[in-house]
Formats: C-alpha cells, structure tokens, sequence
DNA sequence: ATACGATATGCACAATAATACCATTCGAGG
DNA sequence: CCTCGAATGGTATTATTGTGCATATCGTAT
C-alpha cells in the first residue's frame, strides 16, 4: 500500500442518508424533520419555508403527503386572523420531532465508530 | 396515541444510503462494490455490466471516475486476445471490495438496532 | 364591510441529475 | 484481418424534484 494511498484514506469521509418509508416509500427523513423544527421555531409554515429557503408549495406538500401515508397530524393549523395564520406542532408532531432526531444522532454515531474501523483496516 | 398509530409504526422500515466520499464527492458506495464484485465474479467489464444491467459506458465510467479521485488502481485490464480482452481485481481493488462490504455489514446491523429502539420509544 | 396574510391546492414548467445510446479507436490472439 | 472487450467522447433521453403561478378559503383587527 502507498504512501498516497494512506494519506488519501485519511481524507475521505463517510457519507450518510438514512430516512423511515412506509411499503417502500420515504415518509420521514432529515428534510421533514428539518421542516417541523423550522415550524417550531418559527411559528407558521410559511416563515419555516422561508427560514429553510424552500418554496411554500414544496413544504406544505411534503407534509401532506407524510400526514396523509402515516395517517399522522403533525400541525395544528389556524388559518385567518390578525397574522393571517399560524401552525404549531401537535403532540404527535413533538414526538415524531423529537425521537427521529434520537435515531437520527445514534446512527451517526454508529457509522462513525464503523468509518474509523474502516480507515483503520484499511491503512494496515 | 391511537392504535391505527401504533400499527403504521410496525410497518415502518429504516432506508440507508451509505457511501464513502473525497472533498464533497462520493467515490464509493454500493454501486460500485456492486462492480467490483461482478467483475471479479464475471471476469470481465463487458460481463459484469451485463449482469447489473447496466451500460458499458456507465459501468467503465463510474470506476474510472473513482479510481482517479481516490488515486487506485481497483482493476488489472487487459485488452485484445481472443476474447477481445477481460479484468480482474487488483490486490487493492480486493481489499476495498472486501473492507466496504464489512463496513456496510456493520452500519446496516446498527441501523436496525437503533431503528428498533426507535419503534420501541414511539410506541411508548 | 374590508384588508391582510397564512393555509390550501392544482398544474404547467424549469432545472438538474442520472443514465442510456451511439460512434470510433485500440489491441492481441486466432 | 476479424473478433470482442477495453477506452473515450458526444449527445439524447429520462427521471426526479422543486418552482412559479393562479386561485380560493378563512378569521380577526380596524
């Protein structure tokens, strides 16, 4: 094994995307999560759209479809008044918030254990 | 939580997608161990696309592409001869066939413990 | 009553990314 | 010199994904 090689090893990181599909379709990854904790923080869909830089229709579709294939409600959605609206998360939608990021931290953990293995083996 | 809630989460399965990359661009992943497995397997480029449906072009472009970046020599080529030609691995090719798949093992067995102690803490 | 701003929703379209397809050259043994 | 895989460059095609636009609904503060 070459030098180059050890020191290439080195270098290269492992890459990650992990995501919960239900009969074979994604419904709940990185980017949903992202999304109910931009709602969270910023109380309306539409500012969490504009906080993640992606377009309102892109954002309240992808949570429809989630909802609508987990049969789950994330949001809790006010429309009219003063500010024209807000949404929250629901209990469920804390829940699902809140543990997938759990899942989430643990199985970055774990690849990253199995990566320095990997490296290791690799340069012996 | 309701009961129709807790049954779409048994059906819930973890996706992964794992892959190893060099300055933002991944150059391994299950493609091509997928390759190197058929060419060793097949005996030649030309056989081991056909046997991952797959085009030449791709199949020939994808390694020379990682094997530039990275910097290895995954392949022994042989052109012309009666057969028009063939490969086979290289001891460094082997070793990153052989090294990927036990990294991939591992992370896919911590996912699936994870993702159970996941199922567990929602349907809690 | 009216205005305002967020939710709700369909649909056509742009922007990529990925992959297939085609054409040509090289190379050595039969 | 014929064959068939390796080696390459172009280009066409497809698939995916998000964007933009238009339109309607809704409820409160003014």
């Amino acid at each position: 094994m070459s030098i180059r090689t050890t020191a290439t090893i080195q270098k290269i990181k492992p890459g990650v995307k992990i995501w919960l599909s239900l009969n074979k379709e994604g419904v709940f990854g990185h980017g949903k999560w992202q999304l109910l904790d931009a709602i969270h923080r910023e109380g309306s869909l539409r500012a969490a759209a504009d906080a993640l830089g992606i377009s309102y229709r892109k954002a309240w579709g992808d949570l429809r479809k989630a909802e609508r294939i987990l049969g789950v409600r994330f949001l809790e959605r006010r429309r009219g008044g003063a500010a024209g609206g807000e949404s929250s998360l629901t209990p469920e939608g804390k829940k699902w918030h809140k543990e997938y990021a759990r899942f989430h931290t643990e199985v970055e953990t774990e690849i990253a254990r199995a990566f320095s293995r990997w490296q290791k083996r690799m340069k012996a």
